[in-house]
DNA sequence: CATACCGGAGAACGAACGTTCTCCCAGCGA
DNA sequence: TCGCTGGGAGAACGTTCGTTCTCCGGTATG
């Protein structure tokens, strides 16, 4: 019914559930619904459930990466290309089913008891920071913006997550204009 | 041993296993280990778990929003009582046990399967955004202003807990001058 | 057509946990 | 001293869940 690999209908499942619900409050039965895979290929495929959940995240940090690449590859300007890290956020927020960023989520639920988890969740976070960074420098800013940029960016999602509104991807894009403008002035601003 | 009623006993022990471990990895008789409240005891003063974390959870948000109005009133311009926000951060993430904010621990962790969590984290991060907005106000910041320093303290919390640094308190305080100082510029600036 | 094997469904097992129950002792009044 | 009451310790109970095991049907091969 479906041409995937068994490991990746797993996979995907497990990211679908784990981020609805939270990861302690899914079981592997509910992953087998899910995933169509039954528990005894489950159990061939990965381990345990710790493995499967290290997995999931490893795939997730996959799978967002690409869609902040793609919607920075998509803007032209420098100034664009860090501004495009909003306009994502904006378009992810007013999906039905977000919930707010899985690896904030998971960091909060398993961090401190499954240390794996903490390490995937801080590398997935470097590795966000990296990529404002690099915009940051390739638009000539100082290095204290990228910081800012990203914090600016960690809000933004915990804020929509929690009320359920859109609106704070549209006020994080206007205070990043503003430190952008301030740490970088456009020559051809009016 | 201990002049705190049960109650408070239990509560403050609550909110303390909740926060370090989770609160799905504290059970009944972890809370009873640590608030030296017998089970039957416990059982009486509250009809469930679920209580524990609701009650936990609202004796929580008083704390913390005492610290936030002990910081805040401790600053003399209305300029300074918005950057105080940043400086109590800054004292908060240098904590040995900072685990990033409970709220948004315990939303990630709980929100989707409890809607009395999601209400409450709800509710303390409406608390929250009104004290900034009341801040800006009194500052004579235009509306936009408020929404985007409290996404910075949202980020910051949580950028501070993944990385275990305290970095982000310092970045967020620096970004938040430079909106403020843009949004209303200062008389006396050099 | 017979047989060996692969994989699925889901029962079984053991641990953890929320909640309740039993047993026991300390204190107190007659 | 004797019984009564209240409360603590922790055993007991039922449920959930991670993990393994059993049974069974389908398929390929001779």
């Amino acid at each position: 019914m479906d041409d995937r690999t068994a490991r990746e209908r797993v996979l995907d499942a497990a990211a679908r559930l784990y981020y609805r619900r939270g990861i302690q409050n899914v079981g592997m039965v509910d992953l087998r619904a899910e995933s169509g895979v039954s528990l005894k290929r489950l159990y061939r495929l990965f381990p345990s459930k710790d493995s499967v959940v290290e997995q999931a995240l490893l795939r997730q940090h996959e799978t967002w990466d690409a869609w902040l690449a793609a919607a920075i590859d998509a803007a032209d300007t420098p100034r664009d290309r860090l501004l495009a890290v909003y306009d994502m956020l904006a378009r992810w927020f007013s999906h039905d089913d977000f919930r707010g960023c899985m690896f904030i989520n998971s960091f909060g639920e398993l961090g401190s008891v499954m240390p794996r988890v903490a390490e995937i969740v801080r590398a997935h976070k470097a590795d966000f920071q990296a990529r404002v960074a690099e915009l940051a420098r390739a638009a000539g800013a100082p290095a204290g913006l990228a910081p800012q940029l990203a914090i600016l960016a960690e809000g933004a999602q915990t804020t929509a997550a929690i009320s359920g509104t859109t609106d704070a991807a549209r006020q994080a894009r206007q205070a990043a204009e503003v430190l952008i403008d301030t740490a970088l002035p456009r020559p051809d601003a009016a």
